[in-house]
DNA sequence: ATCTAAAATTAGTCGAAGCTAAAATAATAA
DNA sequence: TTATTATTTTAGCTTCGACTAATTTTAGAT
């Protein structure tokens, strides 16, 4: 199914070029170098670990985002997205967060149950859907993990939280987003109420074995192991005064 | 994925046989075999119209069906469903018509647009998600075309309307559904009122180009083609007292 | 500078789902 | 009954996106 057709017209030369809806597959590709890249260079070991793929598909497919102009890809030095990658990449990213907010929401999912069912719906969904979705939503800015919600054309609100580990102890910090990778984590976080949004005072964080002693809002204290405290992101907030 | 395990006991013999979620590409062949068959045979021809695949590429399908133990097929003889097809092409249709509702009535899709985005959507969402939708919905017993929405267990509404152009002259009758094959007629159907439990006396059915005349509940008169009448059925409806 | 271990690539294979062209079968009309 | 046409099947190819096993390259440690 052809989406639209961009002409490049470079120095009198006319070659208009079809760009195709990508496939699930190739999406999840771009989702997958975007995360595990940033703005720089994903590594073939990287992506196949995210993607649960064997290396050597993921050498098949950086070579064919290469052949599409979706990534820019040298052997042995890892694949970086093109600006026509990352704008697919994250078109997929908003699909997913707002379809995420709509099960949340509207549909009664619990919070971890929603990623997995975003996974597959946000290569079916058409743009017109997506829209609609947004409006239908009141145009949320993050998704239920606090996750920043990318623009219809691409921008995405610059993200300067950091884990929970790396605060200062004393300090008050707020929770921006938790990582929705793992089930097991977010079950756990849910469940005592750390959720983004939640201000929390930071009593401890040991030396030895890094778990994060913090309090909450309502006076109860949570021991955070790093696994779990790595999954958690916060900003730095002023002392609330009460 | 495996969805479920069915394990046939016959005889002592205990062959536990895998159910996997069809692919989208099987679940439409299944449905528009049940389109096209309602219980009987489905020829060759009649699903390569219908999914605009070549014939050849059916008779394949066909085979493969077959080995998934979803269809009876023989050589030249057509295809017809078994149970457990029939439940898979039941599934999506309950699938297809929640969501066309869905798109419908609050995501603000016009009565055209639904059917295309639901053909691809039925595949991607889960039965979690469908029986969490019909929950939202307010358990629907019907979709925006009057096509009767099967129960999760597979059981469907008889059908007991005919095609307008079947109708008696001088009967009352009431849109019980339209066919939403082609979105030219939605689009003229929708735009003239003539929707699923829309009122109409018969004026005319003329006999040499088959056009039907009726007249709604606002005194508004409709000629329609025969195209236009076979997409409309209806039921007789007695006479109303005003 | 050399050895070793990790990472990446190549080569070859597979299944799903499509296609075209040619051959076979069934259905219809003369 | 035979000839013609429509339908269906077969044979052979193609693309996508996986896989394993073998090989090559890179990076880290001695
Ligand atoms: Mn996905
Ligand atoms: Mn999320
Ligand atoms: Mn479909
Ligand atoms: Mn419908």
């Amino acid at each position: 199914m052809i989406i639209t057709k961009v002409s490049s017209n470079i120095l009198g030369m006319n070659d208009s070029v079809e760009i195709r809806a990508p496939s699930a597959s190739v999406g999840d590709y771009l989702k997958a170098i975007w995360e595990a890249s940033g703005e720089g260079t994903a590594s073939t070991k990287d992506v196949a670990v995210r993607l649960s793929v064997s290396p050597a598909s993921v050498t098949n497919m950086f070579a064919r985002l290469r052949e599409m102009d979706l990534v820019e890809y040298e052997r042995y030095r890892g694949a970086s997205l093109t600006e026509l990658g990352r704008s697919q990449a994250l078109r997929l990213v908003r699909r997913h967060r707002l379809i995420e907010t709509f099960l949340l929401e509207h549909l009664g999912y619990d919070w971890q149950e929603v990623h997995e069912e975003a996974e597959r719906l946000e290569h079916a969904v058409s743009d017109g859907f997506t829209e609609r979705l947004a409006e239908f939503l009141g145009h949320p800015g993050r998704d239920p993990h606090g996750d920043p919600i990318p623009t219809p054309e691409g921008a995405l609100e610059a993200d300067d939280s950091s884990p929970l580990g790396e605060a200062e102890p004393g300090a008050w910090v707020r929770i921006y987003k938790v990582s929705d990778e793992s089930t097991g984590t977010l079950d756990h976080l849910g469940g005592h109420g750390l959720v983004p949004g939640r201000l929390l005072y930071v009593e401890e964080i040991r030396v030895v074995d890094g778990v994060v002693t913090v309090r909450d809002e309502d006076g109860e204290t949570h021991a955070l192991g790093d696994s779990l405290s790595r999954s958690v992101f916060v900003r730095n907030e002023p002392r609330p005064r009460s």
